[in-house]
DNA sequence: CTATCTTGATAGAACGATCCAACATCACTT
DNA sequence: AAGTGATGTTGGATCGTTCTATCAAGATAG
């Protein structure tokens, strides 16, 4: 890029005695210059070793192949899913992705959506960080940029919308350890505010209304989810007179570190506790027992993400749409055994 | 970017009733400007709603912030630590990255390189594919692209390189199983062409033989690897006649998944047989138990790779630039117990 | 009173591509 | 022989910005 004489378009006209705009053609593979041109063209470009700049040939056109993608944690195999899948339907449809991670922080994400647009993407898939603004996707509307709101539920119906179900996949999970039988079900992790826990955790309310059990607020625990937020999360819990049998936990990650604040009290995943996560992150497989999950369909979301963006650049007009993905009970050993029935404890480990 | 009548740099002039060049200074904040003009400016794009197009700037003053970074797998937390560690050094540098997968596929990797210089990045970081041809960097050479080559040990001595010290790391890891006095120590997952798992075995062999130990080809296991690898490879030397007290795995995710091979053969990780991981990933602390490893410091790798290309991209002509990370030794529960001391089972979750 | 220097602002060309309208050829018609 | 079409090629304008050189007007100097 930064060579004093790049080899550009008209140095190749030259080389091969056509004219400027012959080249152009042949480079997009025009069918109205002969062979015998063509073939001359070409050997000219890997002659001057030319290299095709596209950012002029947007400026001219007005168009771009680019999509920016704003996350707020590549660390999230969740996310990290989500986002392979974005790249592959993108890839399909000739469009390449911008990524960028917000970090969970509004005004960085601001700030990279400013830079996004102008560096000329075509449109953006954002995932809003907690906290959002109103203002950023205010002046994303007033320019007109192709937006798709991914995953976190942003109130805002101007703009397209690719999600999970966050209300089912709580009632999925938590007539799931209804019907084997536990009544003090904890639902562990997540902060107040973030509209996809509190979805989770309006549909945990109505499970357990609809069971006819009695709600109880100690039995949620706020906490900002990390890696190891599910250790003092667990233990919170375990503190009361009368402790959960069952957890529900914010997100997989929190399970996992669920599992661990289990065993430093002596108690086994699964069998002293029945536990169920939300994302569906590859990892719940792997882990010791392996962990049910309610999976939120990442691959999913991200691929009509990717649609809806795409469609909404080739047409401004269509109306908003909205794709909520419904949840998929994934179950493994950390919800096998019921608390009650003193069974002996079947083989974690078949096969 | 698509609308038909964008608010340019014109607009801003019109309105404002001074000229073009004016208004571009007010845009970079010279100081040649009186200040009743830049507020005058300033009014107008406010008013007018402006966004700057970057790409039109670039193209005139031929320069770019973009960086393009190239790595095989981003659902590999190794390598999500390692973006994450060159994001925000570029950020710092006032760059911005562009994040694309190769998926390991050499043909793939050559289009994106293509596909980035085409848009004009200012420089570029490649975390090889396997089996990358040669031809690939031969033309980012020639087209004096800056790279840096991360992770992955590409034999090319004509761009700079940050990587981890693989052979030294397995040493370490070796050494440690050697003085925890496991003889029958296996090295399982990774495929032979992969540079880092060649110069992990070549390590391990040294430290063999530097043991005094004689190295059985038998305890080496070929696989390619995945969250599902390592059962198989375990199960390989499990039906040994003289099976393994310990194993190195190729990489974090072949441990975990080699514990689970354990487990299926009524076996527990750690104490019948002692695992030692590569790479470090955050995962590897969640584990149960938790696991050993050696870290290969991807945040240092990425830090450095990032400063590599934004310093090859400042000086074009500063000699080539070797970054290597020396390893370190984690351990954890999952090599805590020596094999042939039948003292009775630690506690493995110590309060 | 002319000469020189500052300060602030500007017009026109340029970056590397594409678009548009025009223009030769040459081959058929009629 | 002139008209019509198809085929292949082309020069100039253009996208939105920055660069270079220049300029007007006022200040300072000799």
């Amino acid at each position: 890029m930064r060579s004093e004489n790049r080899v550009t378009i008209n140095d190749i006209a030259r080389h091969s005695g056509v004219s400027r705009s012959t080249v152009s053609l042949v480079l997009r593979g025009s069918s109205r210059i002969s062979k015998a041109t063509v073939d001359k063209v070409k050997a000219s470009i890997d002659a001057l070793g030319y290299t095709y700049n596209r950012s002029a040939a947007n400026l001219r056109t007005q168009t771009s192949q680019a999509i920016g993608l704003i996350i707020n944690d590549l660390m999230n195999p969740f996310f990290t899913e989500l986002t392979a899948a974005i790249e592959e339907a993108a890839d399909r449809e000739g469009f390449f992705v911008y990524l960028v991670q917000s970090n969970e922080d509004p005004e960085r994400q601001n700030k990279l959506c400013t830079s996004l647009v102008e560096h000329g993407v075509a449109g953006l898939i954002i995932c809003p960080a907690t906290g959002s603004p109103r203002e950023t996707f205010d002046r994303l509307h007033t320019q007109r940029v192709p937006v798709c709101i991914a995953v976190r539920p942003f109130p805002d119906d101007r703009f397209d919308f690719s999600g999970p179900d966050n209300f089912r996949a709580a009632e999925l999970a938590t007539n799931e350890l209804l019907e084997l039988g536990h009544e003090r079900i904890a639902f562990l992790g997540g902060e107040r505010g973030n509209p996809s826990r509190d979805d989770r955790v309006a549909g945990y309310f109505k499970a357990l209304q609809q069971a006819g059990i009695t709600f109880d607020p100690e039995l949620v625990v706020e906490s900002r989810p990390s890696r190891q937020s599910g250790v003092a999360d667990v233990e919170k819990v375990l503190g009361l007179p009368n402790p959960p049998t069952a957890a529900l936990c914010y997100n997989d990650f929190v399970a996992i570190s669920v599992m661990h604040g289990l065993r430093r009290n002596e108690m086994e995943p699964g069998r002293d506790m029945a536990l169920i996560g939300f994302d569906g992150m590859p990892e719940a497989e792997m882990s010791h027992p392996t962990l049910s999950t309610v999976s939120l369909r990442p691959r999913l979301i991200g691929t009509e993400a990717a649609n809806l963006v795409i469609d909404r650049i080739k047409s401004a007009d269509r109306p908003i749409l909205r794709r909520v993905q419904s949840p998929e009970l994934v179950l493994r050993e950390s919800s096998e055994a019921p608390r009650q029935s003193n069974s002996p404890t079947r083989n974690r480990n078949p096969r």
